[in-house]
DNA sequence: TCCGCGATAATGTCTATACATAATCGCGGA
DNA sequence: TCCGCGATTATGTATAGACATTATCGCGGA
């Protein structure tokens, strides 16, 4: 016998996944299923606040809950850490920074990123190598004002993006993806040919509102793809 | 004055996100954080539980809740749908539907989607297009056994992928994200020059364990991107 | 007919309490 | 010293009741 909360979710949950709830169906009121399942209205309560804040669901005082309506769908896509992967298929790592500098910022990044002109950023260029072949080249940004530290960190070790993800770990972040063909420079970098297709992840993340980082990091589209496994409900 | 839960969870959450108590650091206990907000158990036990199902806490019995280690980065991006795009853009919008069949699955995609061999598979190719020019080829294959009523739909009013939302609401997801360069006969349909670079998204979808469709939609690289926002907090 | 306003009905938040469950601590015995 | 087992402690689930909030319904007056 399974705790109730869950019963009651798992009965709503079903008549909605299998359709007998179609979405605008309005789902019994709390006092109607207290009384069917002999609960308190607490318990039915916080079931069908889980199933809103999950999207399931939409509660209207007064009106009552009615399935939702399916969202935007959406996709999920693990960003892959180059470093857990190579260990995983047991292959050999390694990164290379070619290019870094200080520099403020220009227009177009400010507009993107919310900063003022001229902010001063940690600009790096990294490629990624798995078993002497490049995997990615990765353009990255890097607010010294809000990650002063990064300024004399060497990135020894750790990837800008790793070394990151260790201290900001939560944030707010956007994501934009786009195939581009690749120019003479890029393919030279990655060893593909000029104008094969490549993928372009743009990452900006902010942490409680400060901008912290953002990068553009281009896959070969031959030998990469971003994959996502997602279920509405958690 | 807002609600104490939001208050109480609002406080947690800067003191995670600011850095405050990194990673592994232990949370007040649940009768702490009474004493100091001055409420009952309930209340505080429900701010934590919520953090807990959010990510952003882990909680264990007698050793109390700590700050979770930071998860896989993903990017969550959001899928067009172009009829109501092309509404809030003030563009005409419309789809043709180039070839429609009932085929036995091949052997590729039955190990895609975990069906056996051989199970008969409504076959969609559709074209969508915005003002005359082409958006997206999208290529589906619905099972028939999940969903017998696509066999008699004509799909007049709604594109494949909106009439199966409609009808499938809650799944589980499956995504894939590639760049290809455009063949010959990709860059005829999408009207773009042969081997531009092309998005490509890949969608399989089930509902309670039944497969429903598959979709592989390929965008012009020049003309679409993917975008999506993300918090770890709800 | 139409509009305003109070009654009503549903959800939102919170309390105080109770008992269940799981993991750890530490005492005592072999 | 080491192991087992009971006590302890923190979280997990649930209850019954209270009051707040808000959208809607319907009645009565202009």
């Amino acid at each position: 016998m399974k705790h109730l909360h869950q019963r009651i979710r798992d009965d709503i949950e079903a008549r909605i996944m299998s359709g007998e709830w179609p979405p605008g169906h309005r789902i019994p009121f709390e006092h109607e299923l207290m009384a069917e399942y002999g609960c308190s209205r607490m318990t039915v309560n916080k079931v069908l606040s889980t199933l809103a804040a999950n999207g399931l669901i939409t509660r209207r005082r007064r009106a009552g809950s009615v399935v939702a309506q399916p969202s935007n769908q959406q996709a999920v896509l693990q960003i892959q850490d180059f470093a857990r992967e190579a260990a995983r298929a047991g292959t050999e790592y390694r990164f290379k920074i070619l290019r870094r500098s200080i520099e403020p910022i220009d227009a177009a990044a400010a507009q993107r990123t919310g900063m003022r002109v001229g902010t001063k950023m940690l600009s790096l260029s990294t490629l990624h190598v798995m078993d002497d072949v490049p995997q990615a080249f990765e353009q990255r940004l890097i607010n010294l004002a809000t990650v002063p530290e990064a300024d004399t960190e060497p990135f020894k070790d750790d990837p800008p993006g790793t070394w990151l993800l260790r201290r900001v770990p939560w944030t707010d972040a956007e994501h934009i993806v786009r195939a581009v063909n690749a120019d003479g420079t890029l393919a030279r970098r990655l060893q593909i040919q000029t104008g094969a297709a490549c993928l372009v992840l743009e990452r900006r993340t902010w942490q409680a509102g400060a901008f912290v980082t953002e990068a553009r990091i281009t896959y070969p589209g031959d030998r990469h793809q971003l994959v996502g496994r997602f279920s509405p409900v958690a």
